[in-house]
DNA sequence: CTTCAATGGTCTAAAGTCAGACCATTGGGT
DNA sequence: ACCCAATGGTCTGACTTTAGACCATTGAAG
């Protein structure tokens, strides 16, 4: 019995978790929010209207609304009325703080190592899965405009471009569940990641390691692109990491 | 509009996706199908009690007795009363067949190249991750014996025993999210893989790649787990398209 | 100026889900 | 022979979520 325990305990853990997080209502306000500060919608973006997004998230128009009023009460999102009305994006992201960042890792707790290791293998996995596969122009050229729109990036918009140039990556293996995934690893270390302070030499080599990137990628080289991601990675690792200790 | 609202299906895809899937109710269901299909559960084993379960799932213990009466009804699953009762497996798993396998296949539509390549990167990252990592001696000692218990598996255990060996590989990141994006993937292509009539040659290929595998991870070599890995989970995706074509 | 289509705002009845209490059954321990 | 702890079985009341209908507002198009 204690060693059935022991077993489940064990082996089991990854398929006898929790089958819903919570409630749909947090979940919906947690995904909104992750967007918005994933670069998704951009401030005075207008959202999708309610009816639209309320299916694309699989929830009633009800709970999407919930979720919207909890995020315009907390000076997220704005409500306009009438044709050509809608949801607007108000939220602007707070200047990076160190304590913060060392608040959010404490959340984290052990999660922290988990979420890493999660994301390592899924974008180093991602990349090289997309530089084997073959890539349309325009798909060339989204790559390439993610990355021309980072180097450009003014301070305040960088984080958000960032993500925006990784998720791309996830998009271009063609594998929605991939996409998916990357998205949530990126999700859980956001907080983390939006709130190291970026030096102009940090950002200057994560610059060249995003170009090594999108170079093996365009070049179908697999290996290259799987070795310029994981060296991109560590360095945002140890960074993280340095900030903590 | 029509611009933002291809950007957004272009861009959004993975963050704008449904937060629930389905009702509490199906989901558990299909968990609970899936572990014993996975061999997490095996004929005879009494799952653990209902408010366990239901705690260790996330959903109420209604819930979960409505999935247990369905998986009861479908003769998966046998309730016994009193102390030292329990909820016992009954579930055999059915004969591989062709027409089985091409009407899973169907179903799944696209989404099998999708599960494909999720499963590919998850579990190649996933021993790179496990080999470069130290283990306990437990934990090589489990390695091996998942691999001892396969090498030695009745032809009917054998695809059970196969999961059970590439999942233990998901836990050894020491990454829970890893090893449940692991299970996720696995189960989405479960019916595909059982479905898969195994022959005398087949094994003996796939015990050699496990075995290198196995070798890779506890010699720390993390590119040689790699390698090991693409090799077989390339060998099984050629196998199960050569049954689908 | 009027129209009207697209949007957010509101309401209701039904279904799903939950936490918890309590009952019924069983077999090993005393 | 009895007890009792652990299990499945049942019920209730509260909360959550849903689907859908309908209302209110707005600004561009005619």
């Amino acid at each position: 019995m204690t060693r059935e325990q022991a077993r489940l305990d064990w082996e089991a853990g990854a398929i006898l978790r929790p089958v819903r997080t919570g409630n749909a209502f947090e979940e919906t306000v947690e995904r909104l929010l992750q967007a918005i500060k994933l670069g998704v919608f951009r401030p005075g973006d207008r959202l999708p209207a309610e009816r639209d997004l309320a299916a694309r998230l699989g929830v009633s128009r009800e709970t999407l609304r919930e979720a919207l009023r909890t995020l315009q009460q907390a000076d997220c999102v704005e409500p306009r009325r009438g044709r050509y009305g809608g949801t607007f994006v108000t939220y602007r992201m707070p200047e990076p703080d160190v304590a913060d960042l060392r608040r959010a890792a404490r959340d984290l707790g052990g999660a922290l190592e988990d979420a890493l290791t999660y994301r390592q293998v899924l974008e180093v996995g991602a990349a090289e899965a997309a530089a084997r596969r073959p890539l349309s122009p325009e798909q060339r050229a989204h790559l390439e405009d993610r990355l021309t729109e980072l180097d450009a990036a003014p301070a305040e918009q960088y984080r958000q471009l960032d993500s925006r140039f990784h998720l791309a990556i996830g998009e271009l293996t063609g594998s929605p569940a991939l996409a998916a995934a990357i998205a949530e690893a990126r999700m859980r270390l956001n907080d983390l990641l939006n709130a190291i302070p970026m030096l102009d030499r940090n950002i200057e080599h994560a610059a060249e390691q995003h170009r090594a990137m999108v170079r093996a990628i365009l070049a179908g080289d697999g290996d290259a692109a799987r070795r310029a991601t994981e060296e991109h990675l560590a360095a945002t690792a140890s960074l993280l990491r340095a900030f903590l200790a």
